[in-house]
DNA sequence: GTTTAACCCTGCACGC
DNA sequence: TGCGTGCAGGGTTAAA
């Protein structure tokens, strides 16, 4: 899950899950299921600054939500690969590998559920937010203000990356993963293997762009949806901007600009697709 | 400073 | 049919 599934997310939860209050929460009792709220040593520790506590704002950081909770306690979480919240109330079947069940006073439920257990979730009091590690290093959201095409500009040139790693760095700039970070190098019709300090500023400028208009764009697409892959909103819903992909996933197909095929390519232990015409 | 590889994990596609 | 293998992906970490 990228910026803009996680966006999704959190809108969805700012609409439907604020308010509410917490009623009980339940750990399943599978070793996934604990390595879900791994920074808890113990299920009470996780659960006891849950329960009772109402849902006040949904934030979010990077790729990480934050709830925050009227005890002023945060629930943070991150998504990993395969993680996702799930709205459904007691009658609604488990579904497979769903680690934790919060149940609301006002009815109904929320569920994280996570196949491959690399996302997680854990309580930390928000005065504390600044303590964790992982937190501290989100670097710069391409969609906060403060993120402007010329503050853009100096960061690349300070670095000697390839752009396809750099783009993906959370240090760097925080919340594009391996799909958009393709979609938005071919957009701006760099390769992967650009240097960053090599980048002109009408490249840079490009770049710029096509970040914050491919990630808007999935936004309002509400997310991608693969078919591999289990992304769906709250309610269970995939998204539609898998349509509008141009070269994520589409080794050997005609470029949707020139026709030349898509090629794919190792790199950083990541696949890389781009269009060897329209790329350089 | 930058890059590579390994690791965490499950599900699925593939070849034999 | 059924098994083993490899791959996918986000992020961290150790090593090159």
């Amino acid at each position: 899950m990228e910026l803009p599934e996680v966006e999704v997310m959190r809108r969805d939860l700012e609409k439907d899950v604020v308010g509410r209050r917490i009623k009980g929460t339940e750990v399943k009792s599978s070793k996934n299921a604990m390595r879900a709220i791994r920074r808890h040593a113990k299920r009470k520790e996780f659960t006891s600054r849950l329960d009772g506590r109402k849902v006040t704002k949904v934030e979010r950081r990077g790729k990480y939500v934050l709830m925050n909770l009227d005890s002023s306690d945060v629930l943070v979480v991150h998504f990993g690969m395969s993680g996702r919240f799930q709205r459904a109330n007691g009658r609604t079947p488990l579904a497979p590998h769903t680690h934790v069940v919060m149940t609301f006073q006002q009815g109904g439920d929320l569920r994280f559920v996570d196949p491959r257990t690399f996302g997680e979730m854990f309580v930390s009091a928000s005065d504390e937010l600044g303590k964790v590690k992982e937190l501290q290093h989100v670097a710069i959201d391409p969609l906060d203000q403060v993120f402007t095409w010329q503050t853009f500009q100096y960061l690349l040139a300070e670095r000697a990356a390839k752009m396809k790693q750099l783009l993906m760095d959370q240090k760097f700039i925080s919340g594009l993963g391996n799909i958009y970070s393709d979609e938005v190098l071919f957009s701006a019709g760099l390769r992967y293997d650009r240097l960053s300090n090599t980048l002109s500023s009408q490249e840079v400028r490009r770049l710029y762009r096509a970040i914050q208009e491919i990630l808007q764009d999935a936004i309002k697409s509400r997310g991608t949806t693969l078919e591999d892959e289990a992304y769906v909103d709250l309610f269970g819903k995939p998204g539609e901007f898998q349509q509008e992909l141009k070269v994520y996933g589409r080794e050997g197909m005609p470029c949707r600009r020139c026709r030349t095929p898509i090629q794919s390519v190792k790199i950083g232990g990541r696949s890389a697709y781009f269009c060897p015409q329209c790329q350089s």
